[in-house]
DNA sequence: GTATATGCAAAAGCTTTGCGGGTTC
DNA sequence: GAACCCGCAAAGCTTTTGCATATAC
């Protein structure tokens, strides 16, 4: 059983079909899928409701078992949240670059404190571009 | 004439009535209004077609005049850039609150940097709520 | 056996777009 | 006067929802 089912058992979720079949997509996902894309890539060979995979995906969502992102359009990503990280987006080539670093997340903690707030969570998305040998010699 | 209007004339774009009316909903606004949100507004005591915003709104970004926000839902929301800042979302109440802090900006630059890229620019939502005596007391 | 999830299809946002006529420069 | 923008209305997308049936526990 997979890590995401075992999660769903914890949380009092039912393990449906469809839902197992969500939880594999999303699981063996490298990229970020929108709903349409699980859909699509969740009934090879079966047939699942559009409509049941945005509610699987809500579900998902509202148990923390997945996380849901925006970037900057309009449709939702989803995720399975793995240890904390971020995104960087590489201005030339839209990949996505998965970014860790618990430096960074000191630094808002102290940030949120200076304004007299408790950190509850952040989301940071980061735009930039492959570092070439004429940016070492620059200041750009 | 205001600010916005000035920066559009600049950049060639023509300073219809329509988009007056939008500019001045905008850099009159204190929140982060939605399209629909600035049409209500731009709309008082005048006929201006909710697709017409959208086309402005999308020219004012493109011209780089206002910015695209998604915060954490479907609708996107604008604002008119000042001072590079972000956000903070108070985890209670909603409420959004502007965060600027070049000591983020110089942290997010550094891990970009961890990993060879060089910064373009970032995004960074914060989820926080206000610190309250016990805070201060307890290890949270 | 019962509560809950699904499928289907319709509907509900939000956003874009084609077209003819009007406005800005 | 020419280029561009607007109003209108329709269409495109993504996401949600109501209802009868099927399924997981």
């Amino acid at each position: 059983m997979g890590r995401l089912e075992i999660l769903c058992q914890e949380r009092g979720l039912r393990l449906t079909r469809p839902c197992r079949r969500v939880l594999a997509v999303v699981e063996a996902a490298s990229d970020h899928p929108s709903a349409q894309e699980i859909h699509r890539r969740a009934t090879a060979g079966e047939r699942i409701a559009l409509g049941t995979v945005y509610r699987i995906l809500n579900r998902l969502v509202i148990a923390g078992i997945l996380e849901r992102h925006t970037f900057n359009g309009g449709t939702m990503r989803y995720e399975a949240p793995q240890e904390r990280h971020h995104h960087l987006i590489d201005a030339r080539t839209g990949q996505i670059v998965e970014l860790a670093d618990r430096r960074l997340a000191a630094s808002v903690e102290r940030a949120a404190a200076r304004l007299g707030y408790r950190l509850v969570d952040f989301k940071l998305e980061v735009t930039a571009v492959r570092k070439t040998l004429a940016d070492r010699e620059t200041k750009a």
